[in-house]
DNA sequence: TGTATTAGTGTATTATGTACACAGTACGAG
DNA sequence: CTCGTACTGTGTACATAATACACTAATACA
């Protein structure tokens, strides 16, 4: 605690000043009318997770060198939450990882959560280069939406955190701008470019589920074969049960084709989704005066 | 563990024979072609949470009567979890609440994981009524992601659990009987409903993940405009960052109407999916004879 | 040079899940 | 009718984990 209110309360909090000022711009992008009024209390503990994570912890020149970058803890935790899952994800077993007592690493972090605050971003990384020759709005977001399944699905630990709360960090921002940049060529206006967005968004990260889940499973040793024997056992307890029937019906309808993978089902779906965008953009640009 | 051991081992085992002998039959709702194996071991851990959460457990006549019942555990857990959040569940919180000693709780539920895939059914609760007069696929299926927007905004807890992951209980069923039983009247073959399902489930669970956060927050005791000057804040970091510029200047491009609600924002996007459905829906139609 | 500052250690505390042994109770077989 | 068995609930004990606190040692600057 003492450590933690120290970097609080330091000089360097220039990021939430200049955002207070332009809080109701934010409002068009949360779309959510209730909140304009310019000077509310800020939610006291997403701003310390926020300004812990965004801050470069002032360096502090006197004292013993720290042995180790807030990176290196980074690094570690990760590849406990990579290998192991989130819940062996302890302080315990990455201060043995790094080679040092329990207590040190809350020299880097203050606490567990900033440091899962930290891994989330690190492990979110860098979206892919979207704006390739040749491209246009919808082959970058489907790039970019394929992406984002990837990044979830390599690291199945993302989904288990309550993500879309705050805070966000660079990473994560990254991901917004090139969305944003994709969109913008589609000639909408930035409302509706915001809204567009969280439609992809949207069904990526949910659409993403059932690939997250397998991967878990992997993760934890499970063979995509027991997982998928697993999950279709339990969804079968509908059959014979008089309250599912339509749901009975459609699992053991033999369809023509071969089945699709989950990937390809998933991708099937993002072009229905990009239809529906496309519509709107079309119409749009026809209401608009050609 | 003895206790669970013996309730795993009864006789009543249906449930999984029934299902192991149509696993294949789930590869085209799984869309995933790598699964086709009829005999296959099940992940040993799902199947034991699942068959606790199907088994109505045997009554058992000799011996004391419980003083409650599973439910009453399980209303218990969920008023916990409702009222102080997901961290605040546990099994002393429980048996407090109960009037019981912590352990007394192991005679309903043999682990807490056990307990939280109840309260997680119990949770999500039943869909609406969807098949009233006068409704088409679409108006029901608004009417369905719209409902499950506000059964995961109600409990937020919910969302904070890999939910895709099994199992799932009879309440997760209903939804999807619903919502399968609505695209029926599509005239699309089973594969293509369980695909378009997945669209709308993925954007209804995706696209919900804001409100979701702000509802925790709230429950949490935060005000919607702390929650949203909050927000607002941390994406103003990207405000003056170059890394960001587009989106700075989305979030800073003031539009002409009044923003959106959360609600409205998911309403809007729900449409543009439904619109991407339905053209598939039209063109499919169009293709298969007419 | 010495003092403030910081890295890392060691120990203690608290919260939590759960194993285990025991006490009391009630049904049903003898 | 009664006794043993199966079952509910209690009390205690333990392992794991987060983290507070006091301490040692190192090191740059006044």
């Amino acid at each position: 605690m003492a450590g933690q209110k120290k970097r609080d309360s330091g000089p360097d909090n220039r990021g939430s000043i200049k955002a207070a000022n332009s809080t109701q711009d934010f409002t068009k992008l949360l779309n959510h009318s209730d909140i304009m009024h310019a000077s509310v209390r800020i939610d006291a503990d997403l701003r310390r997770r926020s300004e812990l994570l965004w801050n470069d912890r002032s360096p502090g020149t006197r004292g013993p060198k720290p042995g180790l970058t807030p990176d290196d803890v980074v690094q570690a935790a990760m590849q406990i939450a990579d290998n192991e899952g989130l819940s062996a994800l302890t302080m315990q077993a990455v201060s043995a990882k790094l080679g040092l007592t329990t207590m040190a690493v809350y020299r880097y972090f203050p606490n567990k959560e900033t440091l899962i605050d930290a891994i989330v971003d690190a492990g979110t990384g860098l979206p892919p280069t979207l704006n390739e020759p040749g491209g246009n709005w919808r082959i970058q977001m489907t790039r970019w939406s394929q992406a984002k399944r990837a990044m979830l699905v390599a690291r199945p630990w993302l989904a288990e955190l309550p993500f879309v709360a705050a805070p966000h960090g660079p990473n994560w921002l990254s991901w917004m701008e090139a969305a944003v940049d994709a969109l913008s060529s589609t000639g909408l206006n930035s409302a509706d470019v915001g809204q567009m967005l969280s439609v992809v968004a949207g069904y990526t990260r949910g659409a993403s589920d059932t690939a997250i889940s397998l991967a878990r499973a992997q993760a934890r040793g499970t063979s995509a074969e027991e997982w998928a024997a697993g999950v279709g056992a339990d969804l079968g307890r509908a059959i014979g049960d008089p309250r599912f029937p339509k749901f009975a019906a459609l699992i053991t309808t033999p369809s023509g084709e071969p089945p699709r993978t989950l990937e390809e089902s998933f991708d099937f779906g993002l072009q229905r989704v990009l239809d529906g965008i496309e519509l709107f953009i079309n119409s749009t640009k026809a209401r608009s005066g050609e």
